[in-house]
DNA sequence: AGAAGTGATAGGCTATACCTATCATTCAGG
DNA sequence: CCTGAATGATAGGTATAGCCTATCACTTCT
């Protein structure tokens, strides 16, 4: 059976005659009645009566009518939704983001992206670095910001090191030094955030490496309030440089100096799930991460505009 | 667009490789991949990731394949609707009849129908002989009992004759001289049933022709009751003489013979629509007709089995 | 009776859909 | 780290399916 034949039924049908459907179909009355005959012996009856004067359905033609008309109807919404599926992904970007990135990175990143792309929308979902992995994987989200993770259908490329620096509030007297040692910070309540994040992780292994054993005071699941409790002076912290600029600008935390052997770095790389095509609105944001980092995206794609 | 490829393509979305799909749906894996490819090239989009291992949707592929598959499970319901009404039509025989007939002719010519055919029901619908070729025409019927009408999408074989008869009671002094003259009839008050039947009408006619003004003292809409008020000596009428058989062999009532130029014969006819393929049931009904009544149907089809 | 319309048929051409063989790539295991 | 087994893409060749033109057979209307 082809569609061919099911669309010449139903003009046939419609119009009452073979030469009037060819026609309107612009195809010969020959090809028009071919196609027909086969319809017909494929449904072994025939669908049609043949008089002198035109065709009318048989019996048999009116009960398939309906149904070839509701193929055709189903092939135009599969075409439709197929349309509008690619419009929806020209448009729009969803964008999955770890939370220290998607506060403190993301935002100035996507502005200049909506700046450069005024016609894409934007959606961000956080999470933890997993969590962003899961929604690659799912397709949920289109590119995702984490920290580095390796799974098999996923791209990661890096992008950047965010450096964690110690962070005391101004009267602190690592503040008035300017630098501290690993030892020394061993012996201050620390007050880090979120324990099932990498950034917890990889501070403990740090201070594992160095041989000491941090005296983690308390634990929070807010950066913000990392940072205020600091500010307050009940404990010191390691917190991403990039989210207490403005504190540090305005004089209430204070960064410290490490050795150049105990700082902790967490990587940050953006995710994409392995594809052939992405839309072109991902293709211009991972554009801008080159710009703006210089990441090597030839793993993913050969160019980008 | 063509169903091979959207055939393909939920294979090849349901299997998850191209090979297996070809190997499944025993064509090539080049000739899958091409019908793929052709889809996506119609629809402007890929709808399949190719991995190393494999192919995946792509979005717009998830959203196709939804329709995809109701087009093809549509298409199996309008086969499967084709064949049900090609074993319907097997099974069942529809039948207009006028009324007359259909009291009194059609009964034992079903009998014996159904003596023949047994696994074929028949459903009966009356009517005057106008309405039953509106059934015919708007294909509520497969074959019709009337008289002779012309349409011209219409087949009307002639049957038989039905002979009209004067009736009276066995009283009556026409009785006894077992004939009576169109004269003497136009004195007698008449009985006559469904003043809007072809039977009506043409008692009318030969009466005219004869030169007379009927005496209609009654006139009923039912066969039966105008019997039994002849039986009852309120007047004579004209019946068919299929109509009377029972009563005068009660001798409830006695036909009287009238000269040949003045006697009222009502033609019976098949109406079929004109088509080119009648299903088996109507060909036997036919063919059962011209067994009984020897009728031509070579207009209607070239030989019935 | 002829003209104009209908669908069916025959013959010839071309595009297309198929197959086999082969290549390029990815992934698993020694 | 390299090799073999898997994947999909490509190239070349062939058969056929579908199309068109020309014509026939038939019905209907003038």
């Amino acid at each position: 059976m082809e569609l061919r034949e099911l669309e010449s039924f139903l003009v046939a049908a419609r119009i009452g005659s073979f030469r009037g459907a060819a026609r309107a179909s612009f195809v010969s009355q020959p090809s028009l009645s071919a196609r027909i005959k086969s319809l017909e012996s494929e449904l072994r009856t025939p669908l049609f009566h043949r008089m002198g004067r035109g065709v009318r359905l048989t019996e048999a033609g009116e009960a398939f009518l309906p149904y070839a008309e509701r193929v055709l109807e189903f092939l135009d919404k599969g075409r439709e939704a197929v349309r509008q599926t690619l419009d929806e992904q020209q448009g729009t970007i969803t964008i999955g983001s770890a939370r220290t990135i998607g506060t403190y990175m993301l935002p100035p990143t996507l502005d200049r992206f909506q700046r450069l792309h005024p016609q894409v929308s934007a959606r961000i979902r956080t999470g933890r670095s997993t969590d962003v992995l899961a929604m690659i994987i799912d397709g949920v989200v289109d590119v995702g910001l984490s920290r580095g993770l390796v799974h098999p259908d996923v791209h990661s490329i890096y992008l950047y090191d965010e450096e964690i620096v110690l962070v005391t509030y101004p009267e602190h007297p690592f503040a008035e030094a300017g630098h501290a040692r690993i030892a020394e910070v061993a012996r201050q309540p620390l007050i880090l955030y979120d324990p099932s994040s990498t950034y917890f992780l990889l501070i403990n292994q740090a201070c594992r490496e160095a041989g000491i054993v941090p005296k983690i005071e308390t634990t929070l699941d807010s950066i913000e309030a990392t940072k205020r409790m600091v500010a307050l002076g009940l404990g010191i912290s390691f917190l991403p440089r990039s989210a207490i600029r403005s504190e540090v600008e305005m004089g209430r935390l204070t960064p410290i100096g490490m050795a150049e052997e105990h700082r902790v770095y967490l990587p940050t790389h953006v995710l994409v799930r392995r594809a052939q095509h992405y839309s072109t609105s991902v293709l211009s944001f991972l554009g801008l991460l080159r710009e703006l980092h210089g990441c090597d995206l030839s793993r993913v794609i050969g160019r980008v505009r």
